[in-house]
RNA sequence: GCCCAUGUGGCGGAAUUGGUAGACGCAGCAGACUCAAAAUCUGCCAUUCGCAAGGGUGUGAAGGUUCGAUUCCUUUCGUGGGCACCA
């Protein structure tokens, strides 16, 4: 719309009740929609004159133009477009003497009696044409503070309460209550329809407003007020709310919808909210956009001339203007190219696709293809990736299936989103206006500012305070206040990250102990979706269980230990028990069991001191995704020529599991008090009777005859008393 | 404020569909081997009463369902992460 060179305001795909409209006048009431080709389809014809009726219902003009028209008559367009405004004005200028409505969007219909005032957005439509005179100086003065303030501080200065009276009055439609009409900055043009009613004693906002401007307060929850500050509650009796009193007030929120719908006052609305995109980045690495500008409009390139590649450069350094590194490239600047690039994410959307198929020419992925290999089975990712990639790969997918191209319309059959392994951050604290810093235990006498330490300076949580002082220029001069002598730190579990200084370098670990034991350490911390501190205490554990892995093979003194004798039952059953317990532990993502299961099979074969090749090299098999290096290394030395990656999995074998008895856990009440030896396929009474007849369990009985006996065939017994 | 996780020994954490709470590891204690150390091995290790045998209490807190609850239900408190002047 040619930078509001009409005059006029224009919002751009603006959303109207459920459709979404190209550009939108809304004081005039004009809509403007420009259609593609598919437009011409008979049923998206009609589709489209049903909406055109419906939004002229709402009293909107909708006027459509053809995609060949923008690009190729735009002059044209703009002049209808004129003209048609011009129009409009003088119609509703006319209209405008009457008054207005003001649409509000509320999650709370319950509480529209106990409704103050309403607050408008400061960016309202509506807020100069209702403002009166009387009140147009401070209204006009309160815009002007509102336009001074960016973003960022009326994010962050939230405490902070300002507004500003506009003079108007609106009319409650259930009762007729007159209503003052703020505006401020705390109702957003951009949510809902950006005014809000306000209702002090059941929203903490509208209740500290009320407050501090001194706007009477009523009372539509009783004794769940107390005048000192607002309680949202949906568990009051309703009072003092006309049709609605007495009403729950969870209950009364579907009746005041359906009162406000019958009388034809309002409707009811799922409100989205949208996510901006921000699908463009400045810089050099990303794909470049099919995009060249022509006066202002951004248009396609031709498929034909597809595709795109970025060009050689020489420096990676902003354009002239601050642009991406391409605003520097001549024969790019002199097509009018986009300079911005692509983000990660487009094309990390959509590469498992591109993987399948990656020597094509003609399409991205051959549908036969796609439809062979199929979804990816499993991704893995943290939680930033949830809301970023994974959300954009969504919608790649869906919009690829809608299109025919693929045969699925979600990309990932399987989600694990890891936790992260969060810093363990230390802190000094500042005496303010000095470079004096006071110990944790003695901080609270003094005024202090909390500042980040390197982790690398504190032992455990002590500072060491010449490291301290030799970290930074200001700190040369510190001096301490100690407490019995140390400088003690707080502490603070945080996200790992430079700026926190808490960060801690692997290097050093797979160094001193090697990357097998840092992996499996790692695993063996806790469930992968788990974020925890970093703490290497324990990683020891790991050490030590590869090396006694590795004395099963070779002894310190005597070298090859390993033989190939035949494997005995109880080695089987070691055996067969670790491959079942790895197999579901590693579909399940439960690789801290896994690496607990390994253990526990080391250690029973060490006891039975089993050298046995044929028990070993399956166990290699196993442990080759969780110990790599040793694995391959061991599988060598037990005389294999070719990798143990090509070696075939070991098959589970339930017949060496198979167990005649077992030691049945007895209780008395649901407390256990002993064990009893039996078999398994005793039943009910054969188990009783033997319950029975044991010492401690008749001792518990102490003569009297039991209840009831609870026998729970492979599990327990349970006797009540 | 909303959403999602999560709470079990000194610590990290185990515990199939409700069925022996604390597997495995760390730290700790005692011992073996050694001139000594490292490495390795053995035993103990929730808490409380008890010489012992054996009891009591225990999975953030309070209730509930059940023969039996870390597991299911209700309420509540704490912690971590994500989003947020979002009505």
């Amino acid at each position: 719309m040619r930078n509001q060179q009409l005059g006029h305001k224009v919002r751009r795909q603006h959303v109207i009740e459920e459709f979404i409209i190209d550009f939108a006048f809304l004081n005039e009431q004009v809509l403007i929609e420009v259609d593609g080709d598919y437009h011409n389809d008979e049923e998206q014809k009609q589709y489209d004159e049903i909406r055109t009726c419906y939004l002229n219902d709402l009293g909107y003009e909708l006027i459509r133009f053809s995609n060949n028209e923008i690009e190729h008559q735009i002059e044209e367009v703009i002049a209808k477009i004129s003209t048609i405004l011009k129009s409009k004005k003088a119609q509703l200028n006319i209209e405008e003497k009457a008054s207005h409505q003001i649409k509000v969007y509320t999650t709370r219909p319950d509480t529209i009696f106990g409704v103050d005032f309403l607050v408008l957005a400061p960016e309202h439509d509506l807020v100069n044409q209702i403002t009166t005179e009387a009140q147009r100086g401070s209204i006009n003065e309160y815009l002007t503070y509102v336009k001074s303030r960016s973003d960022r501080e009326r994010m962050a200065e939230v405490k902070q309460i300002s507004g500003c009276f506009t003079g108007a009055f609106a009319t409650n439609p259930f009762n007729g209550k007159q209503i003052p009409i703020w505006i401020a900055e705390y109702v957003l043009a951009g949510y809902g329809t950006g005014a809000i009613m306000a209702v002090p004693c059941g929203d903490q906002r509208d209740f500290l407003f009320a407050q501090h401007f001194e706007i009477p307060i009523t009372n539509i929850i009783g004794n769940h007020f107390d005048g000192t500050q607002a309680n949202p509650t949906k568990e009051a009796v309703l009072q003092n709310a006309d049709f609605l009193n007495g009403l729950l007030m969870k209950d009364a929120i579907k009746v005041a919808i359906e009162k406000i719908e019958s009388l034809g006052i309002g409707k009811r609305k799922v409100n989205f909210k949208m996510r901006d995109a921000g699908f463009s980045r400045q810089r050099y690495w990303g794909e470049p956009f099919p995009i060249r500008w022509e006066d202002g409009m951004a248009m396609a390139k031709e498929e034909t001339q597809l595709p795109l590649e970025l060009p050689h450069v020489e420096k990676y350094g902003p354009g002239p203007e601050g642009e991406g590194p391409l605003a520097n490239i001549e024969s790019w600047k002199s097509e009018n190219l986009e300079t911005s690039t692509m983000p990660g994410y487009a094309g990390s959307s959509w590469y498992f696709l591109r993987y399948m198929d990656p020597k094509n020419s003609n399409t991205f992925c051959d549908k036969k293809v796609s439809d062979y290999w199929g979804q990816v089975n499993v991704y893995i990712g943290g939680t930033e990736h949830a809301v970023g990639h994974l959300l954009y790969s969504r919608m790649w997918t869906k919009v690829l299936f809608d299109l025919g191209h693929i045969g699925f319309d979600e990309p990932f059959k399987r989600l694990v989103n890891q936790g992260m392994i969060q810093g363990s951050s230390r802190f000094v604290y500042r005496v303010k206006g000095t470079n004096e810093f006071v110990s944790f235990g003695l901080k609270d006498n003094y005024d202090t500012d909390e500042l980040h330490v390197d982790v690398n300076f504190v032992d455990g949580i002590e500072l060491n305070t010449a490291a301290f002082s030799n970290w930074k220029p200001d700190y040369a001069n510190a001096s301490f206040i100690l407490e019995e002598g140390k400088y003690l730190c707080g502490i603070e579990v945080e996200k790992m990250s430079k700026s926190k200084f808490n960060t801690v370098n692997p290097d050093d670990l797979v160094l001193k102990y090697g990357a097998d034991t840092f992996r499996m350490y790692e695993m063996f911390l806790g469930p992968i979706e788990q974020s925890k501190p970093w703490d290497t205490k324990g990683i020891e554990g790991v050490h030590r269980f590869l090396r006694k892995l590795w004395r099963l093979f070779n002894d310190d003194l005597k070298g090859k230990v390993w033989n190939d004798e035949n494997a005995s039952d109880a080695e089987l059953k070691i055996l067969h028990r670790t491959i079942k317990k790895i197999e579901s532990d590693t579909e399940n993502f439960s690789y801290n069991t896994a690496v607990s299961a390994f253990m526990v099979c080391v250690n029973e074969l060490s006891d039975l001191k089993c050298h046995k090749k044929t028990i070993l090299e399956n166990l290699l098999i196993l442990l080759m995704p969780y110990a790599p290096h040793i694995s391959e290394e061991l599988w060598h030395q037990l005389g294999h020529t070719t990798s143990i990656l090509d070696a075939a999995y070991p098959i589970f074998e339930a017949s060496y599991l198979v167990e005649s008895s077992k030691s049945y856990p007895i209780s008395i009440n649901g407390k256990l008090r002993t064990n009893i030896e039996m078999s398994l396929t005793a039943e009910q009474s054969e188990v009783e009777q033997i319950v029975l007849n044991n010492e401690i369990v008749q001792k518990w009985l102490e003569g009297n005859a039991p209840k009831k006996i609870i026998f729970v065939k492979g599990k327990m017994v349970n006797v009540v008393v």
